[in-house]
DNA sequence: ATATTTTTCTATAGATCTATAGAAAAATTG
DNA sequence: CAATTTTTCTATAGATCTATAGAAAAATAT
């Protein structure tokens, strides 16, 4: 009789029944998560329609509901659900501690091949988070800003091991990098020919080519 | 009484009436599509009602389609808009004969600012067009791939002339530009307080400094 | 096996939104 | 100014699409 699932508290907290057992529920979450993350994707949010989300699913339109209380909460749960784990593999990389140039491989590496492992909701969150509503966007946004400073404090290192210029402006080259890798990564997305390991050694030989310091610097300026 | 407009080829077939007298119509219809790529630009294709750019432009809903005959044909017309003047401010700058160096601040320089111009045009085609069914996109892949190559080309005259490392792939290295441009242009019109010219700089230095020849190579690889 | 809970289905109210038709208003022409 | 052409308006048919309610089916528990 419940229209909404009555446990389950939507933002699935972790702690439940048995060991591994994750709730029937919890683990259809996911997949109806990824199954609008695709759609999302291909269509982008309002190109989208809930019937689009459920027959990707495999359930009818207004079975949708029983997942997501509107389509806007729908976009919101995908674009948290693809930015959050891509910045927990991120702080992974951060925290390991390892030659500035190895870890700007696997900064660009790591970015890269989550977009071909399909990640389609990281896609969604780069490019439709902005069509959500100012208030939903809140933990998005605190996710944002503690991945660009772990980046750029990262870049900041670099600098005072040396391995990078002086001069570099460490909020835009952080920005950058992430602007490269989200453009390259839809290219990834969108062609399948490309090839993954060359694009990740050309991004970061760009990057680092340009940034690394003990260069000479070209004829004038 | 004739629902359409009966001599405007929509396409404005530039020779008209008088010596610099564009029809009444034909400015009309620069303005309709000024205020579609405003509202794409806003609030993407499918986000956008065909009533948000007649009140944009100061009509009725229903009047719109005296200059569009379709939703999808504005978008179609905005994208070819807005790239098609980007692609030709692209070739003057490839045709002048100048230091590559420069060259390449001029093409940053060029796209960047035309962001800040509120090309909301270009930003419309940049991340809209897929929203377009493939026969209406021929045009523009025209355009784009016209405009690729010359990038490309100009790139290669660099390797050529020993400014540009020998081993940069020009196909890769001519999207990375395009692609951080688009990355910027999409902060620079977002956020009114960054400096154009900064970013110009910046962008301009983070490419060259990663592609000019003659530079010291970092420790390893 | 029966009762209870969870999940899905059908059907639909109520809001859109696109595109069209025909009348009205404004501009232009003779 | 009257006739004609261009531009805009009002009104609406016809298609969506979101979200909800309540019944049905499936799964789980007693």
């Amino acid at each position: 009789m419940s229209q909404s699932p009555q446990q389950h508290s939507i933002e699935s907290n972790a702690a439940h029944s048995s060991v591994v057992g994750e709730t029937r529920y919890a683990k259809k979450k996911v997949l109806a998560i990824e199954a609008a993350a695709i759609v999302f994707a291909n269509k982008g949010f309002h190109g989208a329609t809930t019937e689009d989300i459920a027959s990707e699913l495999g359930i009818k339109q207004g079975s949708l509901y029983y997942y997501f209380s509107s389509k806007e909460e729908a976009l919101r749960q995908v674009c948290e659900y693809g930015f959050e784990n891509y910045v927990a593999q991120m702080q992974k990389i951060f925290s390991r501690s390892q030659p500035f140039e190895a870890k700007m491989y696997s900064i660009v590496s790591s970015h890269l091949s989550r977009y071909r492992q399909k990640s389609n909701a990281l896609k969604v969150h780069n490019d439709q988070r902005l069509y959500l509503s100012k208030d939903k966007r809140g933990r998005l946004k605190e996710l944002g800003t503690a991945y660009r400073q772990l980046l750029e404090t990262t870049l900041g290192e670099g600098v005072e091991q040396g391995v990078l210029r002086a001069d570099i402006d460490l909020h835009f080259t952080a920005y950058s990098i992430i602007g490269l890798c989200n453009a390259w990564g839809g290219n990834l997305i969108r062609d399948e020919s490309i090839d993954l390991f060359d694009t990740t050694e050309s991004c970061a030989n760009l990057i680092l080519r340009g940034v690394l310091s003990a260069q000479q610097i070209g004829t004038e300026y």
